[in-house]
DNA sequence: TTGTGTTTTACGACCTCC
DNA sequence: GGAGGTCGTAAAACACAA
């Protein structure tokens, strides 16, 4: 909707947040990796987006030799041990083409009918991406928060999925995120009230945090891991 | 095994912007 | 008016304790 530029709705994009952005350590958390069979050396990162080795930060890709790549998470770490935000437990991610059999499969059963007259359009409740398609998807997540259509169109090719879905993955990807932030910021208000430290308050960026829903996007992007 | 809590897709309602 | 944003929610998929 943007030909000339991301740029035009979104302050986080405005204020050229994807070249500062340095990514949190992004979790994979909910994905319940089982460790790949086989293959996974013949595609740790998918070669398609070569763009993507311009990363202004990298995924760390521990053992790209090994099909590797090692994610951190901060979730997965638990709270930090130090105000510096602790250190993260590497996560490794092996990244999986379609042939690879996750743990979580899509269901092969169709559920076409919805109970309490909600109405689906699609056949399936919902299917169960592959983590080749949650990887690519996060990768690109963590380049920029908010997909061009551009790369929209790129990846609904690549991952074999509509450019809906890719959206609405995006959409539900910042709502996590927003949802990861708000707790962190509780959790930080909490220790500050339970602790004599001065108001000011550490840790996240909570300046950046206002009630202003216009300002969501900004402050969680910011607040993410600064 | 089962109950429960969490995460992941998908959608509708509503809003903003062009 | 259309596209895409957030927010809230439904329900499947999943993890895990009891």
């Amino acid at each position: 909707m943007y030909p000339n530029s991301q740029s035009a709705r979104h302050p986080a994009q405005t204020l050229s947040l994807n070249s500062q952005y340095l990514p949190p350590a992004y979790d994979f958390s909910g994905y319940h990796h089982v460790p790949a069979l086989g293959d996974a050396s013949t595609n740790a990162w998918n070669p398609i987006y070569a763009p993507r080795e311009e990363f202004a930060y990298s995924f760390q890709a521990s053992n790209p030799s090994a099909g590797q790549v090692s994610f951190t998470s901060a979730e997965l770490s638990g709270p930090p041990t130090a105000a510096g935000g602790g250190s993260f437990t590497p996560y490794n991610f092996i990244s999986a083409q379609d042939t690879f059999s996750p743990r979580r499969k899509p269901h092969e059963s169709s559920r076409p009918t919805i109970s309490g007259g909600k109405t689906r359009t699609k056949d399936k409740y919902r299917v169960v991406y592959t983590d080749h398609q949650r990887l690519e998807l996060e990768k690109e997540f963590q380049y920029n928060r908010y997909i061009t259509m551009r790369r929209k169109t790129e990846l609904s090719v690549t991952l074999s999925l509509s450019e809906r879905q890719v959206k609405i993955w995006f959409q539900n990807r910042r709502a996590k995120e927003r949802k990861i932030n708000r707790k962190k910021l509780q959790n930080s208000q909490q220790a500050s009230t339970t602790t004599p430290t001065p108001p000011v308050l550490g840790g996240l960026a909570d300046a950046h945090i206002t009630s202003s829903p216009s300002s969501n996007i900004l402050s969680d992007t910011i607040s993410e891991d600064f």
